[in-house]
DNA sequence: TCGTTGGGTGCACTGACTGCAGTTAATACG
DNA sequence: CGTATTAACTGCAGTCAGTGCACCCAACGA
């Protein structure tokens, strides 16, 4: 990589922590982004040449993360039943794999101008699970409505878990996964007792 | 009512109603409050009387939505499935009685600023329908992240299926009804057959 | 070595939103 | 009635997020 890139990776990755640091100690209402360039060594003025808000700083590897899914989850003509994919990927893409994820949706459940991002970043993810489903059933404008629905009941599913997640520290995946693939992975064939327990 | 009463209530419709109109014709972002204000007969200051944000002037009458639908809802303790109830309440309380409404639909779909404050609003709603499931199946941690998942995944395909009607002109309830019912509701005793044609 | 490029800066500006100290007219009350 | 109170509304000064623009400077490529 060279040195210009590395810098600007750099000052992006310090002001992402930085902002995530002050966000959860001093709350995100009472955090400026000048004091958040402060604390990274920047001007204010450069902050925005990172994130487009100060609300996005919270999440700031999104782009990155819509692209991986993306890929693991593919173009909808795989074999097999679209929507118990869309599960596993969905799922097991889950990460909580450092406190810094975690904090995050701590805070998530706490400021609202944070989910009112995290609800924007989810539109990327219903877009593309959106596609996947239409190419897998085809693009009817019924089938369009029912895949953007079912994107966004699969994409609240998976919230809703990571929220769990960092208020209870329960396993989001374990959870997301089951929910997930009663809901609409393939439920229809699973045996009745199974299903009591929803209820 | 009130002579002050009716004077309050005539002023919040009116920005209300000038609000979307100039959202609808000349775009979010190009409409500043104090236009709103100027178009509605008041000071600007007075804007924020009664509308906390810009945004929230597109959902003026949120709150009491969510009190009939809390109504509507109950307790939880009602004979029957909690779940087959919840799809009832949520499809046949999509209000599309109003072009004013499907306007207001159709703007969600274009306008992120607007998404954020109906993820927002949408908020309200879902510690609603999670407070009902956690009364019917008790509050035990594990419960209360199924009751947010679910809530979360029956707005999002109440929100999917009212912006496909503001789209595309679909009746929301039908298509709402149908997915959330094969979702949540109880799929699991439906004739095979149906299932086939969701995939 | 020199032109270019890209990360960062400074400054002036817009616009959302708030706190506070009014004004005025409807209402409650003696 | 007349008077005190209240509530809708106003004006003003201020904070802060976010933008456009001209600029600097160090890294890079030729």
């Amino acid at each position: 990589m060279n040195q210009r890139e590395l810098q600007r990776v750099e000052t992006r990755r310090t002001l992402a922590e930085h902002a995530l640091r002050l966000f959860s100690t001093n709350g995100y209402e009472e955090t400026t982004v000048e004091e958040i360039a402060g604390a990274a060594g920047v001007s204010p003025r450069t902050f925005f040449l990172h994130f487009s808000t100060k609300a996005a700083a919270a999440f700031p590897d999104h782009e990155e993360r819509v692209r991986n899914f993306t890929e693991r989850l593919g173009d909808g003509h795989q074999p097999g039943n679209p929507l118990l994919h869309l599960c596993d990927v969905l799922a097991h893409g889950l990460d909580i794999s450092s406190p810094t994820r975690r904090t995050r949706y701590q805070l998530l459940a706490e400021v609202a101008a944070l989910r009112a991002e995290d609800a924007r970043t989810d539109r990327d993810y219903e877009e593309v699970v959106a596609a996947y489903l239409i190419h897998a059933w085809g693009n009817s404008i019924e089938a369009t409505i029912r895949a953007h629905a079912i994107a966004n009941a699969a994409l609240g599913v998976c919230r809703a878990s990571l929220i769990g997640w960092g208020q209870a520290g329960i396993d989001p995946r374990e959870v997301c996964f089951e929910i997930l693939h009663r809901m609409i992975g393939s439920p229809f064939d699973a045996p009745l007792g199974s299903v009591q327990s929803l209820q």
